[in-house]
DNA sequence: TATGAATGAGCTTTCATTCAT
DNA sequence: AATGAATGAAAGCTCATTCAT
């Protein structure tokens, strides 16, 4: 039941967008009752962060695996290449659904999303200081932050904007992009 | 009375987001009544696109007007400081705005907003190719796509993410990134 | 409830006209919320056509009863008399919803009318045709279309006009009029 | 000033019915301004009863002058067929007032139609106590009234439903149909 | 548990009318 | 006299939510 629900709402919320989800037409579409939608979901509001939840654990899921060793501490150039092209093809998998994350970020889903996110600076940082050991010049929380945003961001931006460029040659500027900077930022 | 109307809905828009703005509301918050809102807006949306041009409107010029001799090829390090820090600064001025916007990027005033970052892509490619000359090795297009998205959503991001980093601490990390970049994709 | 919303539909229709029903007055007559109307129909206009429509098929039925034999050719005086009288009857009956259909005629429900007009024609033309057999002289189709215009109308002019004339006299006239011009309109 | 608002107002009833007049649409058509309106006239009815009634008179003049004699007592089928004929013409010249009048007969300029009707009444009763004397078996009134709604409502019906059938034809049918009538109600 | 009819507040928009200028 | 900006009640309609069955 819930299933069915939660699948439905996927369909529409990618067809229709975040206002064009009406809690009727999920109904409808799951072959269910509006009351019963009530029955596991308090208002509309969870159903579609419910929603956009799964998008982002599937997301997750991909990305994670991308890391060689899990996550690992591994920043070299071809580590980088992987989990870029790899974040690229995620996010490209199911643009409707990006851009509806994309565009009520902050007031539902947005939590498991930056939550997702500041892991990810966790496990960057936590490279950088295995990388570089303890340097006090090198800001590394603030290096994994920008570095994080900076790949998410161009590449939803690539998916979203459809810019007329090609694809490996955008993943390869942004792979230079971190690579310069990452290099930098390692102890000399 | 354009203008108390426009104010009245910023602030509405600030507050309440996109589909949180009624025009009841506005007309109400700007004491006037709501047919008068019709004499000059045709419809609701007209009326949170001028808003939120306005607010392209102004970021616009003061985001261009940082640019030493007004959007020049100079992409000297301390020229990129001064744009980058100014455009923190001109965002953080309206975050409330600032999420509307990136919220509602496609349908209504997105069309400014991807207009005016195309405008950046074009001065940052001319910057590019006057510096580099005609190198065939370097894909100015990719290479400028790329680096005013990051700096563009690294900026968004401080701003709406508030992390717990410094201002100039994140202002000089995108600063490095993006002139480790640069210097890198420059002919040698 | 699709009846009480019709039957308060057909009161306020009755009394305010086309124009003066609103779906809220409705609902309101109805002791109904404005929402449950839209339930049962798409639309105002859905709803006021099923009132007319209604009130047409009502017509319908009490005036093609009222043709012996079915709508027969049978074409006599005293064929005649009923019918007018028949009609006469059926349209006094709800003498205000019988103005909005005149005043409505070619929107919506006017269809129905127009539609049952033309099947009058068609039986009368029938009538004629089996009474006169193949005379060219006799432009059948006119005759058929300018009897039943004038029976119609003169009926609903006196339902409507309240003329100061005694209803049997006016049916009496009538009838004779028509009888006279079939009787000339007979093959000799 | 008048003359300018009631042309437009003419023209807009014409083309929009009398629902689609809007007092704004009416002024903007006259080049006028919204208040002006109310210098000359109370309510929107007033200006649209105005329009109608204009109608009405000019209809009224061109078929008076139709009858030989100024209205005279002649009722002889020459005489009917040019009244006929010219009605016919008179209605089909501007069939989008004439629906709008017939659509919205008894609110507002029905007044000035039936008392036409009425006059015309009066000059057919008139005509027909001239030609049979003092016949108490002949119902002249009741007579009059029904020739004259036929006459009126089947050159109405035949303006505004446009039948498959030629103009003349019908005029025929119409005047055989009152002239026989008219025969029979003479004395003998 | 599941239903789905019913709700009603709230939405965007129109337009006849007024009144300070 | 003429203006036209301003009005505000009311319109048609939607949809998140409830509750008796």
């Amino acid at each position: 039941m819930v299933e069915r629900i939660v699948a439905a709402a996927e369909d529409v919320v990618a067809e229709r967008g975040y206002d064009g989800t009406s809690t009727n037409r999920v109904a409808t579409r799951a072959g269910v009752s509006p009351g019963s939608l009530y029955q596991y979901f308090p208002d509309k509001d969870a159903l579609i962060t419910e929603v956009l939840d799964r998008y982002v654990t599937a997301l997750e899921a991909r990305i994670s695996a991308a890391f060689p060793g899990r996550l690992g501490p591994d920043l070299s150039p071809a580590s980088i290449r992987g989990v870029v092209s790899e974040l690229v093809d995620a996010l490209a998998e199911r643009p409707a659904l990006l851009r509806v994350l994309s565009e009520r970020l902050p007031r539902t889903a947005g939590h498991r999303r930056v939550a997702f996110a500041q892991r990810i600076d966790n496990v960057t940082t936590t490279a950088l200081r295995f990388r570089n050991g303890p340097d006090p010049l090198v800001p590394v929380e603030a290096v994994a932050w920008v570095v994080v945003r900076t790949v998410e961001h161009v590449a939803i931006s690539y998916v979203l904007e459809e810019p007329d460029l090609e694809r490996s040659m955008v993943v390869d500027e942004l792979c230079t992009l971190v690579s310069a900077y990452l290099r930098l930022r390692a102890a000399p």
